[in-house]
DNA sequence: GCTTATGGTTCATTATTTGAACCGCAGCTT
DNA sequence: AAGCTGCGGTTCAAATAATGAACCATAAGC
């Protein structure tokens, strides 16, 4: 691996820790010498990217990022978009609406909106969803070419409840009902007790860029209920799609047909 | 140059052209060989901090940074702590007030409010604040370690107006007089026909993160405004200091005295 | 006062980065 | 349509930068 990605690599692992770490611990998670890991750490930090804290010599991300995240957003606002969906849906369904985002290879959750009810799934904003085990990642794959496809399920699949489906050919098969029913779901697929639904927003090209997705606890969600949340998730996320590419965009050529090429 | 410093270096190029890139541009721009820049950017998009658009085939900034800074944001709010001592500050001054973040060696613009009026000054959100020629530049500066004094006094310093002070020596008087009075003032040092003072938010042991500056147009700004608006200056850098860093840091040693050791 | 952590540094060895020249393609000119 | 030009992207020997075992200084624990 390059020696950048490395060093991205090493910022990613920072940012997944809840609290400022020492230099041989984030050595020894990033599988790092810890000379190496001080040179990427005085590098970053010379950029912003870290920086450290100068009481306990620990290291943190840094405010490049948020730098970087506002110029991003001022001019794809992508968040300020969709959050007023999300808001929507939310109240609309009563139950817990979030929002993912594909980068960097994986499918993180960047807004939450709970609704006003005691009894409620709680999602963390920056949790990664995996693929095949979350209504958010089985709506994203089921609208990818199928190399994408094919890479995600070469990994091993980690089961964490027992309804986990983890044998790719299965997973195969609930990829093909989430495309041709427009929204994926997950039935106790990352955690027992919750159903959700979800559906992707989508590039004009047809490319997946994150999705919208329904959490309600199992007890009380019937099959009408869940079929419903993912119908007002696919006009969510096609809402997003919509005003988030809105009249620029529309002057390419790219055509709206790409599903599963 | 380390490679992480030129592929970070290449992103913060990237981060402040306003539009999408080609390859032989950016190459350019950085000094580097285009095979050089692809390879960097390749690396940069498997991490999400870079996106290349599928039609164009032109470059931008990524979504990885928005990720990384809601993280930091979540557990630094500084924005969120500073936006409200900005926001009550122009109402009080009725002038433009703006905030500064110092990050990967500069000073740069985080927030902006403007005052109700028809005739104010425009500071841009993501600009960058020359150290002798800005009031947020000289209140950063005059309570920094001398070392980072001299470093910055070495490099050439442009005369953006007929007013900027480009002499090393004179621009110490300045610092000096900052550091007496607790804010800056700028005459016109970046733009003619505006004044402005600044004030630094310091961390608990001294080093300063950034400013709060009021910018106004001179013909209407008298030599007590000015004084006023320093004065008002200092209190919401304060307020936001001590709310920042308020009840986890105060546990440490650090000593509150530090100036300019 | 010994032991064992920590953060940080050194420098010969090693692996990665580098860039001139290259390809294929699309748009433009003649 | 042939030729030119500029684009994004690729190759591979040469040059350079990354690497890590061993090291130091300091602080905490026993």
């Amino acid at each position: 691996m390059s020696t950048i990605g490395k060093a991205l690599s090493l910022l990613d692992t920072l940012s997944r820790l809840g609290k400022d770490v020492g230099l041989t611990d984030i050595a020894r998670l990033c599988s790092l010498d810890k000379a190496t890991a001080r040179r990427f750490l005085v590098e970053l930090e010379k950029h912003g990217f870290v920086e450290q804290d100068p009481d306990s010599r620990r290291y943190r991300i840094g405010s490049a990022p948020v730098r970087l995240a506002r110029i991003r957003e001022a001019r794809y606002p992508f968040l300020r978009v969709a959050v007023p969906f999300i808001r929507t849906l939310a109240e609309s369904s009563a139950e817990t609406v979030h929002l993912s985002e594909f980068s960097g290879g994986r499918l993180s959750t960047i807004h939450v909106e709970d609704p006003q009810r005691a009894h409620r799934i709680i999602v963390d904003v920056g949790s990664i969803l995996p693929f095949h085990a979350t209504a958010s990642g089985l709506a994203f794959l089921a609208f990818c070419p199928s190399t994408e496809i094919d890479a995600a399920l070469r990994k091993p699949l980690e089961k964490f409840t027992d309804h986990t489906v983890v044998d790719p050919q299965l997973v195969r098969g609930l990829l093909d009902e989430t495309a041709a029913r427009g929204f994926s779901i997950s039935h106790q697929g990352l955690e027992a007790g919750v159903i959700s639904a979800a559906a992707p927003v989508r590039a004009p090209d047809g490319r997946p860029i994150g999705c919208v997705a329904v959490a309600a606890p199992l007890s009380r969600t019937t099959k009408t209920a869940i079929y419903e949340f993912g119908a007002q998730a696919i006009a969510a996320a096609d809402g997003i799609s919509e005003k988030y590419y809105g009249s620029e965009r529309l002057t390419g050529t790219s055509p709206k047909t790409r599903r599963r090429d």
